[in-house]
DNA sequence: ACGGAGATCTTCT
DNA sequence: GAAGATCTCCGTT
């Protein structure tokens, strides 16, 4: 088992968004190990694409997607939603991977109850943004979190996906930004996989 | 199955 | 003061 260090997050961040596919992501709480293999990822690359906060410069929130790769990028929407994002390449070039939706692995209990009990079907779980930091206990506390640490929040390498079984497809959520980077095909998923975001 | 609306609060103009 | 990298519930087919 290994844990993935910063310098595989210091590399393009499409490369990064797709290499993190079929990865397990562990968070750790009250001693107990949640975890769920990444099946769907979103790409957030520079300070032109306009769908990402850091289009807008450097302000106190998106100062982190500026900062070290390897570091997570926690925070809300909505005023209710919470959003985990990995920060990518260099520093002082804001980029940041978005986990968008995991197949849960280890907790699954715990998980119902962190998600109120919700869902019915597993499926439910975690197969969105702010579904699986509400089932794995994301929140902005874990803001700025150095992810190679194996506390609290981290990444373990398992295999890597085959270009074959990704599919890539335009980012969701995001009508605000400019039609050519609305257009951009940086979702990335594991084809065939249920527990990607509908 | 599908569509629309409301929830709810931080962040930046 | 407005809008948001979403989700759930409730209505109608």
């Amino acid at each position: 088992m290994t844990i993935i260090q910063p310098d595989f997050f210091a590399q393009s961040t499409l490369s990064v968004a797709r290499a993190l596919l079929g990865q397990r992501l562990v968070r750790e709480i009250d001693g107990q190990r949640l975890s769920g293999l990444i099946v769907e990822t979103e790409a957030y690359v520079g300070p032109h694409d306009t769908a990402s906060h850091a289009s807008r410069g450097r302000t106190p929130r998106t100062g982190v997607m500026f900062g070290p790769p390897g570091r997570t990028y926690v925070y809300l929407v909505y005023g209710m939603h919470f959003m985990l994002n990995i920060v990518t390449e260099a520093e002082d070039f804001p980029a940041a991977v978005l986990i968008r939706a995991v197949e849960p692995v280890e907790g699954l209990d715990a998980m119902r109850v962190n998600r109120r009990g919700h869902p019915a079907n597993i499926q439910n779980l975690t197969n969105g943004p702010a579904k699986l930091c509400q089932a794995l206990v994301i929140d902005k506390t874990l803001n700025n979190w150095d992810i190679s640490l194996g506390q609290k929040l981290w990444v373990e390498f398992v295999n890597s996906v085959a270009e074959a079984e990704i599919g890539a497809g335009p980012r969701r959520g995001i009508d605000y930004a400019q039609p050519q980077d609305q257009a951009m095909p940086w979702r990335f998923w594991i084809k065939g996989n249920r527990f990607v975001s509908k």
